[in-house]
RNA sequence: CGCGGGAUGGAGCAGUUGGUAGCUCGUCGGGCUCAUAACCCGAAGGUCAGAGGUUCAAGUCCUCUUCCCGCAACCA
């Protein structure tokens, strides 16, 4: 029997990102939550299907390509290939990659409007908007610039009105509204809800689902003047790489999603419309739906007119993904708006990376190859402070398991930490170089290196979801790989003490963090130093 | 009174159902030498935006005020 047959399935998704532009560092936020999460649930044993993708209708889109002089797709092309090399090299782990441009995708989206408009959910009707001509768009009120024109050319617009399809989302409003306040954890974090709930109570209007005015879109396939637009096309992306067309199995295995990771500002789309819509096809609903928070950029929000948009490619030539990964993950709290500054970053990297686990790969590295030729030796019996530190690793993976749970995942960071925090106290605790100088104490000096390579095996696998890469360098440098592929290795095989095997070579030890000096620190840490060294030898001459 | 979030030692943040205010970085002092000028210990520093209220007890609940920030039907 296969053992894979019984596991249970997570099933979670980013938002399909819209490829108007090049991606900037809150879509690496968001796709690297989603991807810790899902590397997590591996780990632990789920059988995981996670999926980001692209959104790649729309009139802004058949603009732009009209202004680059190509296709739409053509287009579209260019930049989802940024995307998805972006998520490569941020070792984002999707199952799939799904863009709406795909036959799979528009037969499934053509699908869902028969089925619903044949219910008797959709109907024709006339959508009234302020329409700029120039630019082809439509804007709402809040959207005009201060005089009421249009925000892109500052012409004035008119109020036009246009044949359109409709959604009956107000049939279902009641519905949703009662799946939420039964739900409590379907719309995370409270806050959100209780917006959600207002917003349902203040009474939903039909969904315009259908445009005339442009033609990058999926055709409605009752009627060839109309596009399909937006929501239909978009939300329901998340039903195709799972089988909803053609694997009813596959399907059944991962519907309803366990979790839509959304950004805080398409939340209401998230549980609200696409519940609606999924209400209409009587179709489970999604489990949840997490909102996080934004990235400001020293302290400023984050935009195109202000010229601060960080861009994550050149943080990774610069510090690797794991260090931005690491960092992203670390200093902001999900579900909240957090602060990316540069200086933080550097101060992380240095702080937590270079000077906690880098250094404690390091020298314990270092002392087993000093010590004992690189191998490290079984350990003997455990004194008092080996047995609490080992005392200490097993709650760290027990916490850890209910924290990511929990998708605590700053939290879960913290207790990891306090546990590389516990391991470097260890070594000044216990002494090695003390032990070293004494023959007769060659099995406490074994017992301390045995416990500290033990540490970094379990810190190494608890770290994997959040820095990919990090975790087999760690693996590899004390000595694992030919013992057990880093990738086959499962959360189980930490959960107890002492799975490092006993005279095991330990592998090349180099640096997994370099610090990084700008010029002012390394002044002024030369500066401390020679400080503190010119105070000890004054010590000593006394 | 459109909805919502935030205001906690120099900086960035935690504070679960109300019960002596914590963490990281930085600063200062000490220890150690295996290590990436790293590591370990200790200290200083906050009337928790302001005012009032509930309570034996409030950063934590209620009211008001001030300031910042989102959303307001396609900016993650």
């Amino acid at each position: 029997m296969n053992l894979s047959e019984n596991r249970k399935s997570f099933y979670i998704t980013t938002p399909i990102y819209y490829p108007s532009a090049k991606l900037h560092i809150g879509h690496a936020y968001c796709t690297t939550i989603a991807d810790s999460i899902a590397r997590f649930k591996r780990l632990a044993g789920y059988d995981v299907f996670f999926l980001t993708g692209s959104d790649e209708h729309g009139q802004k889109i058949q603009t732009a390509a009209a202004e680059a002089g190509v296709t739409p797709i053509e287009y579209v092309d260019r930049i989802v290939a940024g995307f998805q090399n972006l998520w490569e090299r941020l070792n984002i782990s999707n199952d799939d990659f799904i863009r709406t441009t795909e036959d799979r995708h528009m037969k499934l989206v053509q699908e869902i409007f028969r089925r619903i408009y044949d219910k008797g959910d959709i109907y024709l009707g006339e959508y009234k908007g302020l329409y700029c001509t120039p630019c082809e768009s439509y804007w709402t009120e809040h959207q005009l610039d201060e005089n009421g024109c249009c925000p892109d050319c500052h012409r004035a617009v008119q109020e036009v009105t246009e044949k359109a399809y409709f959604f009956k989302m107000s049939k279902y409003a009641d519905r949703v509204l009662e799946y939420i306040e039964n739900n409590p954890d379907f719309i995370q974090p409270v806050a959100r809800r209780n917006e959600m709930i207002n917003f349902i109570k203040q009474g939903l209007e039909d969904l315009c689902i259908s445009r005339t005015s442009f033609d990058w879109g999926i055709p409605v396939p009752i009627d060839g003047k109309h596009v399909i637009y937006v929501w239909f096309d978009a939300l329901s992306n998340y039903l195709t790489p799972i089988g909803f067309m053609d694997d009813q199995e596959k399907f059944n295995k991962y519907w309803p999603a366990d979790m839509h990771l959304v950004g805080k500002e398409i939340v209401r789309f998230h549980s609200i419309i696409w519940p609606c819509m999924l209400l209409a096809l009587d179709m489970p609903l999604p489990k949840m739906v997490y909102g996080h928070g934004w990235l400001v950029v020293d302290g400023d929000k984050m935009s195109k007119s202000k010229g601060n948009v960080v861009d994550p490619n050149l943080l990774i030539d610069e510090f690797g993904a794991d260090a931005i990964r690491y960092f992203l993950l670390r200093e902001i709290n999900l579900g909240q708006d957090g602060n990316f500054s540069r200086d933080a970053l550097i101060k992380r990297i240095n702080s937590d990376l270079a000077n906690d686990i880098g250094n404690l790969l390091h020298r314990t590295l270092s002392m087993v190859t000093k010590y004992r030729d690189g191998i490290v030796p079984a350990a003997g019996e455990q004194d008092e402070i080996g047995r609490s530190l080992i005392a200490d690793a097993e709650k760290t993976v027990a916490d850890y398991e209910k924290n990511m749970e929990a998708y605590s995942l700053s939290d879960t960071i913290k207790l990891v930490w306090a546990f590389i925090g516990r391991a470097n106290k260890y070594i000044d605790e216990s002494q090695p170089w003390v032990l070293a100088k004494d023959e007769t104490d060659k099995a406490k000096l074994d017992t301390v290196l045995y416990n500290l390579a033990e540490s970094l095996r379990v810190s190494a696998v608890l770290i994997s979801p959040f820095m990919p890469q990090t975790s087999p360098r760690i693996w590899s440098q004390l000595g694992l790989d030919g013992v057990k592929a880093f990738a086959d290795v499962q959360l189980d095989e930490i959960k107890s003490w002492g799975g490092y095997p006993a005279d095991n070579h330990i592998g090349t030890a180099e640096p997994i963090f370099p610090r990084i000096e700008t010029d002012e620190e390394k002044a002024a840490k030369a500066e401390k130093a020679a400080r503190k060294q010119a105070k000890q030898a004054k010590k000593k001459q006394q």
